[in-house]
RNA sequence: GCCCAGGUAGCUCAGUAGGUAGAGCAGCGGAUUGAAAAUCCGCGUGUCGACGGUUCGAUUCCGCCCCUGGGCA
């Protein structure tokens, strides 16, 4: 395959994008990544690839900031909804949907563009997971059970007995973690540390190109207490009252950002007037720790003209 | 005008039988291998409303004043 000359006009630099490599879009919530891959898309012949843990989720539209048709302006773009919520999706499964998603773009001879948020996924699609099984349902319930009833202290304790290693990584009170690695020794008999050493990393599973959407701190609060305006004016709290009403009040996107607040005031212990300052607020946690992944990741910065700032 | 309750961290509040104070949330930083928009870790000097008084020492007790609720007029 041919390298491909990336517009610097969208771009704000000369870039090019070598032979086989994957184009990925990230960038904090409300950065405007979607934009730029729509507009990358446009001027390359491509088709967009969603790595968003939420917008998975069919009925979890408005509080996903799930592009409209409009913002796609006729760009296709995959793995949005495409799990019910109920359904259980994890990163193994979007490994495999976009895998098979980025096979299907590239027969077309077009060019995929993964554009998300969500940076266990896009790391896991670029350098692969462990090789473990996927969560248990029956198994993870008892575990938690016991977490209940026995405390943190006390599993993170039997995590040192099978796992030491783990244990010594994993803080006690990180319930998540711990109890995936005593899932994984119950599993499969190996601790999960020994899987990890094994894995490291090491073998990349594809080459990728990572663009990040950068935007000063100020905008990009700006531009996330806009987003979240214009949220609720579409209708954000009916979405997810017919969630609810659906059965969809258990499920794990409905304790995303967005959804669990707009929860809460529907079940009454968040005023509506406190309602969208609660939701930027936590919109701005969650960059935060997106920043996190984003530091680190060996991401070319760029700025987006067709997102420029808003007023 | 009088009575009562308050005025402590950005916010909501706890506390100090007198030895200058601490939680939650927010904020800032970090972690992250099938829950990841989840989950977890670390970071707390603030004229303790103002001014006087008592005291070795006052945010704490006393006086006076200011402000905010509520009640009575």
């Amino acid at each position: 395959m041919a390298s491909v000359a990336l517009p610097a006009a969208l771009l704000g630099a000369d870039l090019e994008l070598e032979g086989g490599e994957l184009l990925v879009v990230c960038g904090e919530t409300a950065s405007g990544k979607t934009a730029l891959a729509v507009a990358l898309a446009r001027a390359l012949d491509g088709e967009i690839v969603g790595a968003d843990s939420v917008q998975v989720y069919r009925g979890f539209d408005i509080g996903s900031g799930k592009p409209t048709a409009e913002e796609l302006d006729g760009v296709p773009h995959h793995l949005l909804s495409v799990a019910d919520p109920a359904e259980e999706f994890h990163a193994g499964r979007f490994v495999a949907l976009a895998d098979a998603a980025i096979a299907e773009v590239r027969g077309r001879g077009r060019l995929p563009i993964v554009c998300g948020g969500t940076y266990l996924w896009i790391k896991a699609l670029v350098e692969g997971l462990v090789e473990a099984p996927p969560a248990s349902p029956s198994l993870r319930a008892e575990l938690h059970a016991e977490l209940a009833e026995r405390g943190a202290a006390h599993l993170h304790a039997r995590l040192r007995g099978v796992d030491p290693a783990s244990a010594e990584r994993l803080h006690p009170n990180d319930a998540v973690r711990v109890v995936r690695a005593l899932e994984v020794h119950a599993l499969t008999g190996t601790p999960l540390s020994t899987l990890h050493a094994a894995h490291g990393f090491r073998t990349r599973r594809l080459a990728a190109r990572l663009l990040r959407v950068e935007r000063p701190r100020e905008q990009l609060e700006r531009r996330i207490a806009a987003r979240v305006g214009e949220m609720l004016a579409r209708g954000l709290v009916d979405e997810v009252r017919g969630l609810l009403s659906a059965g969809h009040g258990a499920c794990k996107a409905m304790r995303s950002v967005g959804y669990a607040e707009t929860k809460a005031h529907l079940e009454g212990t968040l005023p509506l007037a406190e309602l969208a300052p609660a939701i930027v607020r936590s919109t701005c946690v969650f960059a935060r720790r997106q920043r996190t992944w984003l530091a680190r990741a060996a991401a070319t910065v760029v700025t987006s003209p067709s997102s420029a700032p808003s007023p």
